[in-house]
Order: C-alpha cells, then structure tokens, then sequence
DNA sequence: TATGAATGAGTCTTCATTCAT
DNA sequence: GATGAATGAAGACTCATTCAT
C-alpha cells in the first residue's frame, strides 16, 4: 500500500525477529511523525535532519538506519496520510447503502482526517514538487486513488437517480478541494467556525448542486 | 499598494530623475518576472539567485542592486499577483450594479487571474512559508484584502434579498478556493475541460448554494 | 587531449574573454597542483577539499567555481602527468633516428617525469581506483597510449634488427614500471643513488636484455 | 614475526585457555581475510567495517573484540602477506645451495605469492600510506627483511663469482618491482601470458643482466 | 561472547551574498 | 551601474566506534 516499504523496509537495520521488526517499525513511525511536524511547520526544506533527530531524542546518524533520505522521509509522511484515507475512507463506508449516506461519509470523514493533520495536507500541496519524479507520481497516483473513493459513491448517487449526471471525478475533486481549504486557511476560519459547521455547510453546497429532486425528496426524509 | 516598497524600497540604487526611476522600476519588474518563473517552475529554494540572474541575462550580484533578498524576491512576486486581484476586480466591476452580476464578474476575474498564472497561485500556497513572519503577515493581510472584494458582492447581494444570509467572508473564501483549485490541479483537470467551463460549473454551484427564490427567478431572467 | 576539459572548460565560471579564460586556466592549474601535492601527501581520502582550499589560500566553495568534484580534481591530477609523457616522450623523440637512441630517450624521458612529481605517479596506481567506471576507463587508455609510444621505439628496433624479437608490449610495460620503481620506492633508493644513475642501470638492463650482437655492436659504437 | 601482537595483542579477548586462544585466532584470521578481499577489492576506505562484518558473518561490534582499530585491520592484512614472503621464501630455499637456483626459486616464490593474492599486493601499494607513522614503519621494515632474503641470494652468487659485483639490494629491489608489476597490471598482462610465461621472461632479464660469464656458462649447464 | 542500535565527528557540496574592479 | 570571483555558513549524509543488553 504505502511506497517502498516492504519487508526489508529498514534501511539498513536487518531486523530479523518480528519483536525487533516491530521496534524499528516504531522507531519509523516515531521518526516519520517528528518530521510530519516539523516539515508542515516549516516547510521541507527549512526543516533539518538534525532539528528532527532532535525532536525525536536522537542523534542525527541514526535517522539513516530507518530511512535511506531526507526525500524518503518526506514520502513516508505524505503516504501515511494518503493511507489514512485509504484506510478509514472504506471503513467508514462499510455499513452504508444509501449513496447520498455513502457521500455524506466520504466527505465527512475526508474532512475530518484533513482537520487532524492539516499541516500533512499543506504538505502534500507544498512540497510534492521536492519529490523526484518517480516518488511524486506515486503520490499522484494515491491521490488519484482516494479521489476515486469518493468518486465511486458520486456515480453510485447518480446510478440511482439521486445525483445529478455530473462529472464524477471533477465533482470528488471539488471535494477535495473544499476539504483542504479546512486546512490552508485554519487560520482564517478555525476561530469562526468549528470543523463541523465546516462539514455541514460544504456538505450543503455540495449537495445542493448535486442532488436531483428525487435525491433531494430522499434527503428530506433521512436527514444524519 | 505592493509592499513596503516606495521609493527608497530600492536595495541601493538612488533613482534620482523620475526617468532614472522608471528604469529602476523596469529593472526590478523584469527580475521579479523572472524570478517568478522559475520559483513557480522550480520551487522557490530549488530556484537559485544564479538561476534568476541567468534568466534575466544580468550577473548575480546585479539583482542585489534591485532586491534586498530572496525572501524579498518572493514577496515581490506573491505581491505582483495579489496586485493583479487588486487592480482587476474592482475594474471588472466598474460598470456593474446588479449584485449578481457583480459577484459572477468578481469570481469570473479571480479565476482567470489564477488561470493565467497558475505557478504564481502555486507559489503562495506553496512558499509564503518561506517569509518571515511581518512579511507574511503582509501576504495574510493583503490576501484578505482580495477576499473582501468578492465579500462585499456577497454582502451586497444579501441586502438586497437575492442572496441567503450566509458567512459572506466565508463564502468568499470559498471562491477563492474553488478558483485555486484550478491552478492545484492544472494537471488533471485541464486535459477535461476549458477554463471557461470550470468558471461556469463553479458559479452554478456557488449561485446554487446562494441565490434566494428571488434571486435565482432574477438570475433566470438576466443570464450572462 | 585530457579529460573533460574543453572550450566551457569552467565548471560554472563563464569565462568569456580569453584574459578571462587565461586566469580561470591558472586558477584551475593552481587548484589542480594543490590537490596533487596533497593526494600525493595524504593520499586522495584523507586529503580534504577544504585542505585543498587553504593549500591554494582561498574558500572551500572556491574550487567548485573551477572544478565539478573532488573526483574531478583526481581526474585533472592524474592527467596533467599523462599529458607530460604525452608532450615530452614525443619531443624528446624528434631529431632522432637511431632506434636505440630512441628507446634511450623515451625510457629516460619517462623516468625524469616519474622523478619530477614521484607523489602524481603514486596517485595513478594508489587512487584510479576511486574514480568512477568511465573515468577509469579514461586514465587506463591514456596509459596505453603512453605505453603505445615506447612499445613503437621497441618495434623499430627490432624491425631494423638491433632489438631481439620481444613482445613490444609487454617491454615497453617494464620499462614502465622500472620507471614507476624509483616513485614507489624513493624512500630508498634515493639516498643511495640518483635518478642519472637510476636510469643508466635500468637502461643496461633493458638494453642488455633487448639487443641484438648487432645492435650491441651499434651501440659500442656510439655512446650517449 | 607480524607485528606487535602476540598474546596480549587481542583488544579485549582474553585468551585464557590455549582452546579459547586458537579460536580467537581463528577468528581474527577469519576477519583478517575478509578484509584482505574487501580493501583488495573496493579499496581501504571504500570498504566499512560494516561490509566486513557482514561478509564474515558476525556483528560489527564483535570485529572490535579482534581488533582495535580499522587501520590495525588494514595492518594485519598486510603482514599476512609479508608472512608469506617470510615463510615461504625460506621454504623454496631449504634444499638448495646453488646460487642460481636459489636466486631463481626466490623470485619464483615471491612472484607466485605476488599472483595469488595480486589484490593484497596492490594494497600494499595503496593503502599503507593510511597507516599511522610507527605502523607503517612496521610494514616498511618488513618489506626490507623480505627484500633481504633475495639480496642475500644475490651476494651468495657474487661471492662465488657466479653474479657480477652488482649492488644486491638495488637489484633485489629490482626483482620485487617486477613481480609487482605482474599484479599492478594483471588487467594488462593476463590475456597475453600466464605467469610462468611472466616469470620465466623476468628471469632471464635479470640473469642476463646479472651472470658472470662463468655463471650463464653454470646455468646453460644446468637449466631449470 | 555477541549483537546492533546509537552516536557524533567529519566530509563534500551548495548557494545567498558581498565587494573589488 | 554592472560584473563575477570569492566567501563561508550550513546542510545532508557516512561510518568508525561504543555500549547496554
């Protein structure tokens, strides 16, 4: 799921039982979030190696025994949180059949895992670009990924006559798109609005232009 | 308007004669255009003085005479697009008085700005970060600026029934956002669709979370 | 002739002018000496760029402006001494017909240059090493055409009788290393004996092992 | 007979038992060998103590329990070579009092052990400079004792008038060079011989430089 | 004895910036 | 004004070496 970072994902520790596989993969883990931290609050390249290793309690050497580079390091925080959409994006589809549900869902929970982790999305937005060409097109290829998650339900609405016969992708996009203003302006809009008030009103506006008068009569009756 | 930068913003050069100002001007316009160039291109640490100097077919040390830093090289160029918000909404919306009207020529502005400079729009998103704080706060506040441009057709439209009564700051943030989901994702959206098409979608959609009964039979009535 | 060092020889330095060329050859020609004497010294790991740079008197970011590399800086070493044998052995060689006179001449060519710079010499056989694959290849080829100019004195002889039909190759290779002995060894033999006696004995040897009767007698009759 | 190490030698290992004191060096031959093959092959400094636990199998810490330093490493690599030469010299020796035979057997010996381990040779030549002052002393010294053992032969041969009255430790000296040659340029010479090929070449190039006429008359007597 | 995670000094290299010409 | 050689501070990364387990 996530890029390189199979079984030997160690750099170079071997990790040979899966007690110590374990170890280094808290050691990453531990690793990747500092940096998440540290590169969403001063950008990728300001951030150094050893401002991270500092803020993880080690010493700058040993952050190359669990990623091979500082550009690794980058796509390690990028991916998880495209895997956290890849993760709880279905989960929280599972239950669901309605489409307009399934949609309210996707958005819901697209929204939500931006306002947790809204320097990791800036991230994503500023940085990319630092990525060599292959690593950004894995990148692109997940975001590509998670929007089809919630272009699937758009079509599914549309299947049922709920939804108007939009485009499917430029629609999960504006999705997209309204998620991440949560986190390119918080500082705007977090003090006048809460993450919710957020939600309910894209959800309003997105539906609002999607909905068919059918969709819309079904809404009515099983509002959240 | 632009920043902290009248006459005597000039790094050293006097700019005596108004004649020797202009030049001045000139000089700086150029560099700035190409240091936008290649920060959209590259990434602003990516993109080197020597670069930007090379560009512009002068000497490194050259730039210097017209710019105090390369952090103030960015600001010139993320003020040169807010300057292009500033300067051209307000004419877009000369000659209009019907809110509506107003509203649809702020957003149809806004967007094709973005669209004719999508690294610039890039470059704010990706590298204010890159300023120091009082810089940034300048971007921030002339950001909001613009934004209270396109609020104040908001507002306009609510005092006059046509529009609902909603956050008219964060509505226009939410314009704002849509258009520079434009210039984000150039790469996947512009093979689909023109960006004439995306204004339009992108209005229909604002205009169908904001528009009264009244003001929606007034829209029907007086298309663009 | 050498390596990589055509007309944009500067690595970054434009050098437009041929005045501006000229001392951008010197300082490289500065740089290129210091390196030699410290790979020589310290060998080509343990000499730093900065060591470099304060051998020459000026910054560690200097060198750069003249040279891609430290690997580079190896290269330039290692072929300034192929570009003596390739200038000296054939000007040594210019009025001369007699075949053994010419042998005479190169090997003695050949071990004055060893003897000038013993530390360049050492550098080929203790560093090619670190050089990249290509670059390698580079410095192995010059070293056969150097090989190449002795090994025809060697043909001429024997085309003409005076030298015994040996491999040519394989002579003109010891007569190398004969040369590259006094180098690797100067620690001992330089206080017993100098390089005129070095040569003279080495040259006995060659030629005792090379001659024909007829080229003996040949060289009875005319002494150096 | 190798350096400074006899039982205290081991950094740490305590080598109590004379069982616990061969299998520590066992070990340490075991390392030793490793190392000889890595620095032989990539280079003293290109090859890490990493590589080289990983090559014998252990952890890289548990090298140091052999070893003190890398650069001891390096040293006992290179005295297990000149251990050849002192062992085996002698050996080829044993039976014979011809002078020629003797001379002939000491440069076959040397250049046998030159072909079997050309990598450590050449380490010789590249990487004692790596060595610290005293120990690289040390590997001096020792290459004038081997060199001792066939400048002994060849003042054997002028004292029983077989030699001409050359200086024996120039001319030992002389017969090291060649058989280095044999490994500085294996890449050269392979193809076109083998090593008897190379051998026999060399020695008759040093015996007709260095018989007596009553010595060639003893050797046409009595060929190998 | 053996491990291997951890250290941290030291290297090459880049690049914004200066200043003599 | 204009140049571009020179500076030097910083950063990513490596690797010999240590030490708790």
């Amino acid at each position: 799921m996530s890029a390189g970072r199979g079984a030997p994902a160690t750099a170079r520790a071997a990790g040979g039982q899966p007690a110590a596989a374990r170890l280094t993969a808290e050691r990453r883990a531990q690793i990747t979030e500092a940096a998440g931290e540290l590169f969403g609050r001063r950008g990728y390249h300001a951030a150094t190696m050893r401002d991270i290793a500092l803020c993880v309690g080690v010493s700058p050497g040993l952050i190359y025994n669990y990623v091979e580079d500082k550009e690794q390091l980058l796509l390690l925080v990028l991916d998880s949180l495209l895997d956290a959409y890849a993760t709880r994006i279905p989960a929280a589809l599972a239950g669901l059949r309605d489409p307009i549900a399934r949609f309210a869902a996707a958005v819901d929970t697209y929204c939500r895992i931006v306002a947790e982790r809204p320097e990791a999305t800036l991230l994503a937005y500023q940085e990319s670009r630092s990525l060599r060409r292959p690593l950004r097109e894995h990148i692109k290829r997940r975001e590509i990924e998670t929007n089809a998650l919630i272009a699937a339900c758009i079509r599914d609405g549309i299947a049922q006559g709920l939804f108007r016969p939009v485009d499917a992708e430029l629609t999960a996009y504006r999705v997209v798109m309204m998620a991440h203003g949560w986190a390119l302006k918080t500082w705007r809009l977090a003090g006048r609005m809460t993450i919710d008030d957020y939600i309910a009103d894209s959800l309003d506006m997105l539906l609002g232009a999607l909905l068919t008068p059918l969709g819309a009569r079904r809404r009515a009756e099983a509002p959240p």
